[in-house]
DNA sequence: CGGCGCACCTGAGTGC
DNA sequence: TGCACTCAGGTGCGCC
């Protein structure tokens, strides 16, 4: 499911009623996720606190207990947060459920289970979250997002430029939907080797990034099967795809028959007219 | 050492 | 119906 804007979403619908509540049960499920879950940090440091803030990095959501503590949540492809009654049943696939002192449940869902959920203890807190910090590149809506940046680290690179925006020590956050729709918003063909990019082109792309972005967040996202954002809602992003997953059909713009190709081992869908190969790999 | 292929999982869709 | 097969929004590992 998720990339920036669904991470977004879904951040922006659990400030609405999560700060300030107090986390008084944590249950399990049995299966791991991409890594086990951390039972025993849970009921150390998570359990009894209060949710004082949620942020995001990347695609990670990051929970700041009053303690000190953050619990770091990563929705993977299929990962879902919801807000539920507490006495509604358990769904299958739901892994992680924080009881809250307002009779209302923080759950997790995520059935191919590529999510990860971790705990930063009080005391190192700051320290983690530096050094994860340090492995992500630059948020899209930062100042440090500029051309300089994507100039200097794509120097010497010769990998399509789509796998250099979905690289998330790169660049933070750019999954395989936006990064189609950020190259057609760009008029840059996916392919094109990333020490090809010129000062205009990075210009054209920070700008289509954020522009896309931008109104996916406003659209509720983007839901391809089973996104809900955590007040239930789907997005409706998709509706508003000019590539992604439309290979074949009329280019919004010039009519021309959207292409696919695999890159990087991704289905990657550009406007043959709208998005010139100049020189690609 | 950059960049690729693949594994990690389940479920939906397709074609026979 | 049912089965076999393909594909899916992410990440990180091993390998060349």
């Amino acid at each position: 499911m998720p990339e920036l804007p669904e991470v977004e979403v879904t951040r922006l619908g659990l400030l609405q009623s999560l700060p300030g509540r107090r986390v008084k049960k944590i249950v399990c499920g049995g299966k791991r996720l991409r890594t086990p879950l951390p039972r025993a940090l849970l009921a150390l440091h998570i359990l009894a606190g209060r949710i004082v803030a949620i942020d995001r990095r990347a695609k990670y959501l990051l929970f700041r207990m009053d303690n000190g503590s953050v619990l770091l949540i990563h929705l993977g492809m299929t990962g879902k947060l919801g807000l539920i009654p507490s006495a509604e049943p358990c769904a299958v696939h739901d892994h992680l459920r924080l009881q809250l002192d307002n009779n209302m449940d923080l759950r997790y869902n995520d059935s191919r289970r590529f999510g990860s959920i971790m705990v930063w203890p009080p005391t190192e807190a700051r320290q983690m979250e530096n050094a994860f910090s340090a492995r992500l590149g630059v948020e899209p809506f930062s100042r440090r997002f500029n051309t300089r940046y994507l100039r200097e680290r794509g120097r010497s690179k010769k990998q399509a430029v789509k796998n250099f925006l979905m690289d998330a020590r790169m660049i933070a956050g750019i999954g395989n939907i936006y990064a189609n729709e950020i190259l057609f918003g760009a008029g840059i063909h996916p392919l094109s080797p990333v020490n090809t990019i010129s000062d205009g082109e990075w210009k054209r792309i920070i700008h289509s990034t954020r522009r896309v972005l931008t109104r996916a967040i406003r659209a509720g996202g983007s839901t391809i099967s089973d996104f809900l954002g955590s007040s239930g809602n789907p997005g409706y992003f998709q509706l508003h795809f000019m590539v992604y997953d439309r290979a074949g059909k009329q280019c919004r713009r010039c009519s021309t028959p959207i292409g696919k190709c695999i890159v990087g081992g991704r289905a990657t869908y550009f406007c043959p007219t709208c998005q010139p190969a100049g020189q690609t790999i």
